[in-house]
DNA sequence: GTATTGCGGTGCGTTTTTTGCAGCGTTATG
DNA sequence: CATAACGCTGCAAAAAACGCACCGCAATAC
């Protein structure tokens, strides 16, 4: 919408955090991003910004005022939502945030299923990790995260979770393949490739490996799914995964043992939401959408 | 905030009914707003007013953005007075909706309190009836309303309650005021003032008349006390107020005596403001005033 | 120490947007 | 049938936004 430009164009700058360079992206002049946020302030009777040698920096009047320009951003794009929703057809724009578990298999199905219902409805998918998860909900830059790891930020509602079991991924010819269920002594002496620290699937691991202070050899460090897979028959490795995250095993000639929740705890997805907002029409049925996907895959592991 | 306009202009010609009649008011020509609307309407995909004969009225879509906007236009105000009140200085305003009742001695006393201890909050008072106030605390034209009379709508919220007596008020010669409580037989053959059907008194007052099928005189009905405050002594009349509102009696020859609660039940005044608001820091500090106030005068008849 | 680079801010001419005026078609009213 | 009020549309004028060239300043590079 035109008359939001000149909040546009704040955030813009606050995201840069220069003048400048917020100006190159929004393909305008610096003189004209420069004049307007000087108009602005000029309005409020207060700075936004700390100019400092090498650009600017919000202030603590700029911080107030950024956060009130965001929540204006998705609170028009709610009522454009509920507004489209008027005439019949589903209109809307959905942001997920989602870890790398998901975005495997569960969300393109439940994504694609969607707009087989809801044409008119787009999507946009952030991959990152639990932290940055919850700060995109917060910023307003998500609507809907689906994360494995713990929540830690109190802003943050939980509308779903999902108890995963890890599981241990190898080639169908790997030893550790005849076992039923996997426990970490087991592990000893064999060929390991685990996700980066941030991940929730590392942090349950870590956590299993100190407890019963095992000692592994990592011999590959990731944080991509995909190529952890393929590269595990060369080497004849093992990989860990969380049951939503297990695709392509059988055509990959890979097979996934769970790990005894003994050792390594079963963690926790959570489908999440800023606490305390509304959400946009297109968005909240969405959420509704994952559910029903969840429940329908993992049944009695889903709670609300 | 300049940036606002179009969206002021839509509420001034939501308000109006009629483009041409808003633009007068907004001192503007009825192109230029007719303009702004439809680019509006053509950035949004969709019309927001229905075209009638006579001007313009909102339809569906219309009243959800209109909506939208006023709910924007609280919020600045809120992050604008929170901005300010880093400074050390609290600026703000706030917008006050009263019934007749409290406006003649409480609230004057409680903002200029609060003036002398922030003189750079501002003020607004709009005197109306309980229906009125709450649909202004909901069109956000009110931050907090002071009102005599059953809460209606669930989307107000109370913050403080305040019992009050119903009074007979009377020149202090007549006959009455020999009494210390006043019973609505008593009443009979008497000449009466009584306030307009909208106030909260009047309701009062007719629901214990209609139960105890008592008949009465009423010579005058106003909703100006001061009116009837001054009126009382050329006729020998008896009016009614609430505690709230009994001030200067003594200077004008007049008396307040009780009326039997077991005839006419103690009202409740309701001191609200919207649910689910987030106020301006202004707002919420008279509000906490108010309550202060409240509790100094009428002590345990306050409830919170 | 000096040159360079990148930053926010300013004066001025140009471009784009907004506004006001006159006038159109339509509909309710007397 | 005339009138009045309404929303809406060309077109020219006024206003706002923009881009260019340039300033002062601070950090960095040489």
């Amino acid at each position: 919408m035109r008359y939001m430009t000149s909040l546009r164009f704040i955030d813009a700058v606050a995201r840069e955090g220069s003048i400048r360079k917020a100006a190159e992206k929004l393909a305008i002049t610096s003189t004209a991003l420069n004049r307007r946020i000087l108009a602005i302030e000029d309005e409020l009777g207060q700075p936004l910004f700390e100019r400092l040698p090498g650009g600017v920096r919000l202030n603590t009047a700029g911080e107030l005022f950024i956060q009130h320009i965001r929540a204006q951003f998705a609170e028009l794009a709610r009522v454009q939502s509920q507004i489209a929703d008027l005439s019949g057809i589903r209109r809307g724009h959905v942001r997920l945030a989602s870890g790398a578990d998901a975005l495997r298999l569960f969300l393109p199905q439940a994504v694609s299923r969607y707009r087989a219902k809801h044409p008119a409805v787009t999507f946009d998918l952030q991959r990152c990790y639990g932290e940055d998860a919850e700060a995109r909900l917060n910023s307003l830059e998500a609507d809907i995260a689906l994360i494995f790891a713990p929540i830690r930020a109190a802003h943050v509602h939980v509308a779903a979770t999902v108890r995963q079991t890890m599981h241990c991924v190898m080639p169908e010819d790997h030893p550790l393949s005849q076992l039923e269920q996997i426990r970490l002594r087991d592990l000893a002496g064999h060929k390991l490739c685990v996700p980066t620290s941030n991940s929730g699937i590392r942090q349950l691991l870590d956590t299993g490996l100190l407890r019963r202070a095992t000692e592994i050899d990592v011999i590959l460090e990731s944080d991509s799914f995909e190529f952890m897979q393929n590269y595990l028959r060369f080497e004849n490795a093992l990989g860990f995964q969380i049951p939503i995250a297990l695709t392509d095993l059988a055509q990959m000639g890979l097979v996934a043992r769970p790990l005894d929740p003994v050792d390594v705890a079963a963690g926790t997805l959570h489908l999440c939401h800023l606490k305390g907002r509304v959400m946009p029409v297109a968005s909240a049925k969405f959420l509704d959408e994952i559910i029903t996907s969840l429940r329908e895959s993992y049944g009695g592991s889903v709670d609300q």
